[in-house]
DNA sequence: GTTGACATATTACAGCTGACCGGTAAAAGC
DNA sequence: GCTTTTACCGGTCAGCTGTAATATGTCAAC
């Protein structure tokens, strides 16, 4: 047996670079050299790993999701159980938006994702069937919420769901300097306690 | 007097150009050569009308954003006088989503100015003053609705105005096809009824 | 018809890009 | 010790980039 190295982590601590790449100059300048030398290795170093630049980004997207993913399960984790559908929809929403270091990073990577997809159809079929199934677990979560009383039947599941995902729409806002983060969690709270009735 | 040509047309018809490149290719496609072959014309007559790709750049996304005005503007002028502020809102919404070609170019325009603008000193202060008036003017008519009563005042304007704003985060629900154009009308539609109060 | 001003086109150049390839080092099995 | 496999390096190549310099075209005024 020859030299053994973790693939998967040494990918990952190269992601890890493209997202700092991408975070403070860029998708555009994450370029195979310049990710490299982020991450402290040679240019062929990274292409050992990533046989092309293509294959590196989506890799990176796609680890950024489940990085997301993981960071929602962490804060879900520490909620009641069974948990209020409102807390949990409220984790879910405060780790998409670009509140914290964390979920800025991903958020951005989400972002160039969507702005890729729109133009390349591998890209677009991986993007569009994360959001999907993203979309599915909140309508879920609503459906839900329906049956056990927490939220009256006649709302519309389908809307509620598109209703919470376009909360999302608040990140441009904070990621300018419009508005402040805590402007942002007022308005997810807004948001839900309309929804899920001001009082309970 | 040497032959005249209209500067301001021309740049608008180059910049047109550069908006069908963005909406087919993507913005990192959007190089000065590529946009002048998508336009008829040289690069070097581009490079007439813009010194830099970045000022045929800007250029571009500030005339999508102005061209989103106008469609508002139009839109608006279709209304009663004085407008129900609801309908004022639906108009505004409608026009910065990606439901008609029109809208659609400039959304992608005004996506690719926002994730631009987060590593572009220039671009950034750009984006960010464009939006901050357009954030002003919705806030003015959500705070004129509640002075004429058409909006509760314990309502807080600010936050609904960010809950208006963040309806754009149907954008990539829309553009990646999880949902149809149709569904975010409904959001919309019910986001503003539940505003204002579903019978009026 | 010459001049001047501007529009447009051509060409050149330096820099960066992704992809590719040959070579080398190291570690493990035989 | 030898071979095999994996890890990594550094160079090279063609292609595209933005931009600058330069040349040609075009039209109006004089």
């Amino acid at each position: 047996m020859p030299k053994q190295v973790d693939h998967r982590e040494r990918r990952e601590t190269i992601a890890r670079a493209l997202w700092r790449v991408v975070e403070e100059r860029g998708i555009a300048q994450a370029s195979v050299r310049e990710v490299a030398q982020e991450a402290g290795l040679s240019h062929g170093a990274v292409q050992h790993y990533f046989a092309t630049r293509e294959e590196m980004v989506v890799f990176a997207m796609d680890f950024a999701s489940a990085q997301t993913s993981l960071r929602v399960a962490e804060g879900v984790s520490g909620l009641g159980d069974p948990p209020h559908p409102r807390d949990l929809l409220r984790v879910m929403l405060v780790e998409m938006l670009p509140l914290r270091p964390d979920a800025r990073t991903t958020s951005r990577m989400s972002a160039a994702y969507v702005l890729e997809a729109l133009h390349d159809a591998n890209i677009r079929t991986r993007a569009r069937d994360g959001l999907a199934h993203g979309r599915d677990l909140v309508e879920r979560i609503v459906r839900q919420a329906v049956t056990d009383g927490h939220l009256s039947p006649d709302h519309d599941p389908a809307t509620e769901t598109n209703l919470l995902l376009a909360l999302t729409g608040l990140t441009p806002l904070v990621e300018l300097g419009v508005i402040e983060p805590q402007e942002a969690l007022t308005a997810v709270d807004q948001h839900l306690n309309r929804l899920f009735g001001k009082g309970t």
